[in-house]
DNA sequence: ACCTGAACACCGTTCAAGT
DNA sequence: ACCTGAACACCGTTCAAGT
């Protein structure tokens, strides 16, 4: 009977901050971050909302949590793909380095906006930037540079960039519509007809976010390291 | 006794959307957009929040007018200060219309925060990108490369970038958490002590924003800009 | 046509009470 | 030490009623 008693505890898994914290996530994942309250993240482990103050300060520390686990997880997946040492193809190494975390970004949709509204660095974003940085050192870049490069990335370092300029394919413009937006916004328009006709790459709507990501960032790198080469010309 | 009420009638300005949204904004600029609440917006304009459901359609509805509101300021600033015609050198020209949607940002520093919830472009955003992608094309991009472009600069477009590479500051660590930090991020350990005896530029903390988002920007037009040559050599 | 008061559903969070 | 139930303050929003 005692024994039985035993059984049952250990069926009811004792609850905890890491069981909270992906509890948020999946909740996250599955119906938007809107859906993660503390009712609902309780609800989804069979238990009161109140009882999760046990386990975690506040909404905010829930929230901080739930970036953890997602940066956490970039650490895992960086670590196991990161190319060896080669640090004179740093630009390779970072790209690897970026596009995987992208890939987590894109399996945890809602995680950019959480990390946007945080304000302070947890031990696991740093050990990303650290690592990060250390790249750029390796492939020659002074601390000066390197700080530059970090802020210059932005939030691409971590694989996402918030995109504000996103025309709305959804509603295609019928004929007197489309001739009033032409007159009112001739290079909008002029641009959007001339890139949707172009059809020989592959688009989700009229543009491809994993395109523009890649662009932007094979930009930033080749200008950084261009600057990196200049600046051990100058030294030399 | 009549012309009296009508005095009482003209005195008391009636309330419209242009009035409403200005007191959001008001209220965002001195509290913060938290303190942005149906409630208190009614409370600014001596009238119940109920009321404010006759000029905007909800919460939502409220947030995308004071992004309009705040677009149409960048739009008017940017319209005295447009240097004329001088398309050969497109890259000063985006480069001061983008550091004046900036002073509008730090003007209202909750707009770049709202700006990124914001799902649908507004008339005004469309006018503003159409404008800056006008001066790319009068540079002599294509209508691909403005495209690229236009999501390369994302919100640097809008004059912010959002910084997750904030490493606090302010919290001087002391020695022994000093000598823990560098053993276990040694690459920023040695960036921040090497950026931050570096004293001889302006700086806020020991990175200064401002600084940190032209280098970016300037990163960003002369990658450009090289482009924008290479294509031409090529049709050439 | 515009504004009001009361009410509703839903938050995060507290607190005293249970075990 | 951990969990619960009731309650509180504060949201956005509805609805019927006022003028």
């Amino acid at each position: 009977m005692t024994a039985i008693e035993n059984d049952t505890d250990t069926v009811r898994i004792p609850l905890n901050r890491d069981r909270v914290l992906r509890a948020a996530v999946s909740i996250a994942d599955s119906d938007g971050i809107g859906a993660v309250t503390m009712r609902r993240v309780g609800q989804e482990l069979g238990v009161e909302a109140m009882s999760l103050y046990n386990h975690v300060a506040n909404k905010d520390d829930l929230l901080d949590g739930m970036v953890e686990a997602i940066v956490d997880e970039v650490l895992r997946d960086v670590a196991t793909r990161e190319p060896p040492g080669t640090p004179d193809d740093w630009k390779r190494v970072a790209r690897v380095r970026i596009l995987t975390a992208r890939e987590v970004m894109l399996a945890h949709p809602w995680a950019p906006a959480v990390i946007e509204t945080r304000t302070e660095m947890t031990p696991e974003l740093v050990a990303y930037f650290d690592g990060l940085l250390g790249i750029l050192l390796a492939g020659g870049m002074s601390f000066d540079l390197g700080h530059h490069a970090m802020h210059a990335l932005g939030s691409r370092a971590l694989g996402f960039s918030q995109e504000l300029f996103v025309p709305d394919d959804t509603q295609e413009p019928s004929g007197p519509e489309l001739r009033e937006m032409a007159a009112a916004f001739p290079n909008l328009a002029g641009m959007l007809q001339a890139v949707s006709h172009d059809g020989d790459e592959p688009v989700l709507g009229w543009c491809d976010d994993q395109t523009e990501f890649t662009f932007g960032l094979d930009l930033i790198l080749d200008g950084l390291d261009r600057l990196r080469r200049s600046s051990e010309d100058r030294q030399a």
